[in-house]
DNA sequence: ACTAAAATTTAACGCGCGTAAAGTTTTTAT
DNA sequence: ATAAAAACTTTACGCGCGTTAAATTTTAGT
């Protein structure tokens, strides 16, 4: 079988032009049956494909989408950048997806070097406090791009994400009504958004209850959440700073750590009879189900963030890049009852 | 401040002849100090890049590698990925990454699409049992391609991974020392070439150590480990197949689903008096430290593993794509003591 | 200041493919 | 069968850049 330098040495193998082969790889139905049948043909005796760069670099329009999570080893992001790549690839299009690994810089330069793909549009999940934001809004100018997960006011033609403060008063609610007020668990100084929303989310909720609300701020910086959470757990278990039973954690990461510090604390976390401590959080991580006890959590919803973002996408990509206006969609959160409150 | 179109434009607007202007872009030490400082004035003013496909479509030699590993929303892979990138951007080298997500279609399709990149190198972690060996080899002989974590013998330039049997047998060498020996926890039909080295490492051992092998064999397919994990411990739990007070996992994903199940049914599960089961196994995920109790198991080299992979592929580029002879290159577990067992 | 070496400019081609225009062949319709 | 429509071929240019050869300018060395 002889390898097929290009689409010039392939035509002329098959027996057709260029230009119509071409078309044909556009679209199979826009050359006459014959000469498809034709060209089909020759393509299983030579096996030949188009470069893809090469195709993109003389387009207007490409098939290609970026995707940029902000930290991939997160299964979090890890989850939904999967379903976020599978509905590009069943709707056509052609993924890439980056991740910027926590930095900035990094952030930077996948924008920079995503322009050079051309893509059709962009789905970004941005660092988000660290983010630069100047540098997003002129690739936004440049490029059709969906913010999703952080929201960064006013940057890209829309954004998808989840409603926080349903989160948060969801999981508050349920743990005031079937038993005692938590306290709030976090970071100090928080990399993402939507913590900052979560925790004012959870003065609001406890102030409207009529309970004074109570936040630990622990320290700590970088990706690793659940170590994080463990430390900050101990040292709070340690000191006695809880004023109830109960502990509401920013996310799941955190509150994986400080599962693991009850256990090795030997503090009995769950609703039943017997236990000291009463633990939930929000996100429902890909893991929250296999935690001892297994985490009682506000889920995202995934599949619908997941969904409507590359749909507002493809619709913006439609649209010519442009949106009237921009919006911001927000899916409420689910509370799932597992052991750990 | 203009958009610049291209090296043309850009050129003209600083002053200096294009192929001068690409010269320095490949090196910018390859042109005079004076007109380096032009270009970089002009740099400044008018933020220029080149398009990096198109650069790629004219060098014979890129600075693209690509990397694929089989399924990401493993943390495993997220993280062995996340050292591959930036241990590529730290040599100067341009990562793309992919996820097979499981199917062999999608990995044929990537690997496909990667030959258009015309990658330097690849680094692949292959799906295992389900990959299409033809269409791997035949992307091996076009594209030099470093395997790792699953071997497919006698594909690719070279293949790094880790020792299986320097896995189990440190487990159960380790668990029959301090208690009883271990029966062996695998997937029925497992997708990954590891898993039978290590059953077969584990059948080895018992041997050599004079105790008959006892292999359970749980159902289940798919990615989802944890939950098939659980499901088989639930079962082989409720029915009592354990001969002894010690289990060894094929993998930590599947040691959480059985710690998870314990918990549920209230087995205390450690070293401690008062436990009534040992759980260890192999991997050292990210998340092994955060089970309850901890989990005690045979590390990757994570970094090791990582750095040779890329060094391999590096010297392999370097050497031209191929070497004398393909190198397979194993590194030892590293047994990490925690709670459980 | 003068010459040889080094760097730059100009001009042109190539990479693999999209695409448009003009001419030719095939198909469809009556 | 015949004209019109549709599809195809030929020719040529463009995309953004690498690269090479010859001509020109700049720099280094003495």
């Amino acid at each position: 079988m002889t390898k097929i330098k290009n689409m010039e040495e392939f035509a002329a193998l098959s027996g057709i032009s260029r230009p119509t082969v071409s078309k044909y790889f556009h679209d199979p139905d826009s050359v006459r049956p014959t000469t498809r049948a034709r060209i089909e043909e020759a393509l299983e005796r030579f096996d030949y494909r188009p470069n893809i760069y090469a195709v993109n670099q003389n387009r207007k329009l490409t098939k290609n989408i970026g995707i940029v999570v902000p930290y991939l080893a997160d299964p979090f992001f890890a989850e939904i950048a999967r379903y976020l790549e599978q509905s590009c690839i069943a709707a056509g299009y052609r993924p890439f997806l980056f991740s910027s690994h926590g930095e900035q810089k990094l952030e930077n330069e996948i924008l920079d070097g995503l322009q050079s793909l051309k893509p059709a549009g962009v789905l970004l999940a941005p660092l988000g406090r660290i983010s630069d934001k100047s540098a997003i809004e002129k690739f936004c100018a440049r490029v059709p791009t969906v913010l999703f997960d952080s929201n960064l006011d006013g940057l890209g033609a829309a954004f998808i994400g989840s409603d926080n403060f349903s989160f948060v008063s969801q999981t508050v609610e349920y743990m005031t009504r079937t038993g005692e007020p938590p306290s709030f668990f976090e970071m100090r100084t928080p990399a993402n958004p939507n913590a900052n929303k979560r925790r004012k989310a959870y003065v609001d909720v406890m102030d409207r209850l009529g309970f004074e609300p109570h936040v630990i701020k622990i320290e700590g910086t970088g990706w690793a959440f659940e170590e994080i959470g463990r430390k900050g757990a101990l040292k709070i278990l340690g000191e006695r700073k809880l004023r109830t039973d109960s502990v509401l954690c920013s996310n799941d990461r955190l509150a994986i750590g400080f599962l693991a510090a009850c256990f090795e604390e030997g503090i009995r976390v769950g609703r039943k009879d017997g236990c000291a401590l009463r633990v939930a959080s929000n996100d429902d991580h890909p893991f929250a189900k296999f935690t001892c006890p297994s985490l009682t959590t506000a889920a995202h919803d995934y599949d619908n963030v997941a969904a409507r973002s590359v749909e507002t996408l493809f619709e913006l990509i439609e649209n010519g890049g442009k949106f009237e206006k921009r919006t911001e969609t927000l899916f409420p959160a689910r509370l799932v009852l597992r052991e750990s409150a």
